[in-house]
RNA sequence: CGCGGGGUGGAGCAGUCUGGAAGCUCGUCGGGCUCAUAACCCGAAGGCCGCAGGUUCAAAUCCUGCCCCCGCAACCA
């Protein structure tokens, strides 16, 4: 915006994207809240450079591509393309767009890796457990069911898996110390403890870097049956993309860049951005990153998001009903700094309604309308002011700092909040002065000049400061009102607004107010579409789509293999009655019940806690396989198994006799 | 005693680190106003700040114990 008055670069990023699949509202939030402070740092003054991207290797992305009959390049070409698309829908002003399998950033992952290597930061050795040859998955013995594998139940045998390892604990003192003096390295300060107590000071377990289980990936070059494994290739891209050579060739993008100040990433991902990230950095001995942010998330209200009931939030859909600005705004003002934020789509129309409408939308209007109304859209200054003006004045001006502190402490929320702060006061200087009032006296006509002038300077400010939030609605606005949109340096003055500047003839109605109920019929449209998008995708997998109920009952399951009379009758199904009952201390879903078959009592642990209390359990006839295999659970024996019918929600409901039948009777 | 987050007027949250008159937005009710998108402005009702103890002149805030909710983890026999 200034580049002579430029205040140095600021290099941010934002975490990149999984390609897995299309990006939610909750991913989508990260890019908008970087954008903001992205556009923030421009408008005072900064070179920004501003990095995302999508992450495109590993497992899961070979396995969908392969389920869906393409290749994972074509796979993720199409998901990339996806993201983009809703990056740029909500006007994410990004610099840089990196793409892990774009071919520079392979080409230097492979050549860290080797540079690791070479310097003994990086060795070989093998990853032990036991394995499932058609999970394809290691799992600790803690892990195993029974001696067998917890996905699929069936043998495991003891293996080896040749992998790379980084050796961690080398720069685990010097990490230490850099948290410690560097008490702004990570955002929130609360998780820093958690990092230091639950990982750094417990000594640092070295990390596998590669994997010879899958292909898509970047190939160690001297050993290529080995993919780099995830983090080694992920984090770097920061590096990469702007021109790190590990051979010593880096461009200049790169030397002016590095280090970052900022790098944005979501709660869930601190470990890798604090611990491996700077780690990897000593090691290939570049300076760290200034400050690491931890976002809360966006979680989406009453049901839990599921594709599969077609209720899950993306962004293009909010855009498209209620606009680009309508959506940046909820998901930044409604993330607290540090505690998780909640959206639904009626929290978003009330939003909309209260804040964009109302405080916003109309106070522009109303502005605008009264400039023509009484001075056919002329506005000027004719310095008739009476001591009311002053409180509207001192808002306007010390707006600026106070949203500057906010966005200096990434408190993104409380800094839009800020700008409301002056519309309302916007509006309350309407009632104090009433302009109607002056209107009807002639001798009265300077001093209604003087107010129309204040109110147009204060949402010319407002306008400005809302830019980095709202960028279309804070252009549009400064548009109606035929100015331009201030620099960050004037923004802390009052009277710069032309006078005698003309505003336009027929103001545009900034954001319509919405009714729910409309909005939540057309929701409805979008969430069966949804539904059957993902039904027709389930099919292309060659998977039963999943019924959701909403036809009342049917659910249909893969066949098993048939079995025979003998196999059948292998199982000893009786009636049990429930004696006793009582809650699995230490677990969650499980309840302990002593049940009488016949004149034997067993005791049997089932996970329906949820769904029946222990006192309803007991004097219940139900059915019991009696057979089966004792085993522990949560450390407590169970002797058997109470049958129950499972619904698609997890809904249990036990089996009962449908007439009155004695406990130990034989079920067959 | 698995890990973590949380419980503050009807809803969503701030305040808790650094004790010192319970605050914000929405909703409700009453009033004002008419420039405006039934918008705006003012006022009111509504809280044992999860429960129980403790420290203190003083606790939403510090300490101890307990209960409940939500993620993750997990054994869902």
């Amino acid at each position: 915006m200034c580049t002579k008055c430029s205040k140095g670069k600021y290099y941010m990023t934002t975490a990149i994207t999984y390609t897995s699949g299309k990006p939610h509202i909750g991913n989508t939030y990260e890019i908008i809240l970087a954008d903001s402070i992205a556009r923030f740092k421009r408008q005072e003054g900064y070179e920004v450079y501003f990095q995302t991207g999508t992450d495109e290797h590993g497992l899961k992305i070979q396995e969908r591509a392969e389920k869906t009959g393409v290749t994972p390049k074509e796979y993720v070409d199409k998901i990339a393309g996806q993201v983009k698309e809703i990056w740029d829908m909500v006007n994410a002003s990004y610099d840089g767009f990196v793409r892990t399998t774009d071919k520079d950033h392979e080409q230097q992952v492979a050549k860290i890796f080797k540079k690791l290597y070479e310097q003994g930061d990086i060795y070989k050795g093998a990853y032990e457990g036991m394995y499932c040859t058609p999970c394809e998955s290691f799992w600790t013995e803690s892990q195993l069911v029974d001696g067998k594998c917890p996905d699929c139940g069936r043998e495991v045998k003891p293996a080896k898996e040749e992998a790379y390892f980084f050796k961690m604990s080398k720069y685990a003192d010097r990490l230490i110390e850099h948290i410690n003096s560097h008490p702004e390295f990570i955002q929130p300060v609360s998780r820093k403890n958690e990092m230091m107590n639950n990982f750094l000071l417990p000594g640092l377990q070295d990390l596998c870097v590669s994997r010879t289980s899958f292909s898509w990936g970047v190939p160690v070059d001297f050993d290529p049956k080995h993919v780099v494994y995830v983090w080694l290739d992920a984090l770097t891209n920061y590096i990469t993309k702007i021109g790190y050579d590990a051979e010593g060739n880096s461009t200049e993008l790169f030397h002016k860049n590095w280090p970052a100040e900022l790098h944005l990433i979501g709660k869930d991902i601190i470990r890798f951005h604090t611990i491996y990230w700077p780690i990897f950095l000593m090691a290939l001995d570049l300076p760290l990153p200034k400050q690491v942010f931890g976002h809360p998330w966006l979680l989406q209200g009453g049901d839990k998001m599921s594709k599969s009931k077609g209720n899950v939030i993306y962004a293009d859909d909010m855009v498209n009903l209620f606009g680009v600005d309508a959506t940046r705004y909820f998901v930044l003002h409604e993330m607290p700094y540090d505690n998780d934020g909640i959206i639904t789509w009626e929290l978003v129309v009330e939003r909309l309604n209260s804040d964009l409408a109302n405080i916003l939308g109309n106070l522009v209007n109303r502005t605008i309308s009264m400039c023509n109304k009484y001075f056919d859209g002329v506005v000027e200054q004719t310095g008739a002011e009476e001591a009311v003006d002053q409180e509207l004045k001192q808002t306007a001006t010390g707006a600026r700092d106070k949203i500057k502190d906010k966005m200096d402490q990434l408190r993104v929320a409380d800094a839009i909040s800020e700008v409301f702060v002056l519309l309302r006061r916007s509006n309350k200087y309407i009632d104090e002065t009433e302009p109607w009032v002056l209107a009807k006296d002639e001798a009265k006509k300077n001093r209604l000049k003087e107010v129309l002038y204040n109110l147009t300077e204060s949402i010319t400010i407002a306008a400005s400061l809302l830019h980095s939030f709202l960028p279309e609605t804070s252009e549009k606005i400064a548009a109606q009102l035929n100015t331009s949109l201030r620099e960050f340096e004037v923004l802390d003055r009052f009277g710069l607004y032309e006078s005698g500047k003309k505003v336009t003839e027929k103001p545009e109605i900034l954001f319509a107010r919405l009714d729910v109920k409309e909005i939540m019929e057309k929701v409805d449209v979008i969430q069966q579409a949804q539904k059957a998008e993902f039904e027709a995708e389930q099919r292309a997998l060659g998977e039963e789509p999943e019924t959701d109920g909403s036809e009342e009952g049917a659910i249909d399951l893969p066949a098993k293999e048939e079995i025979s009379y003998d196999d059948f009758m292998k199982m000893q199904f009786q009636v049990g009655e429930i004696i006793a009952c009582e809650a699995v201390p230490k677990s969650k879903k499980l309840l302990c019940s002593q049940v009488r078959i016949g004149s034997q009592v067993k005791q049997i642990v089932s996970g329906i806690r949820k769904y029946y209390s222990p006192e309803e359990m007991v004097g219940k006839k139900v059915m019991v396989l009696v057979n089966l295999k004792p085993a522990k659970l949560a450390g407590v024996l169970s002797e058997g198994m109470l049958l129950c019918a499972e619904d698609e929600n997890g809904e249990l409901a036990l089996m009962i006799p449908e007439k009155k039948m004695p406990s130990g009777a034989e079920i067959c």
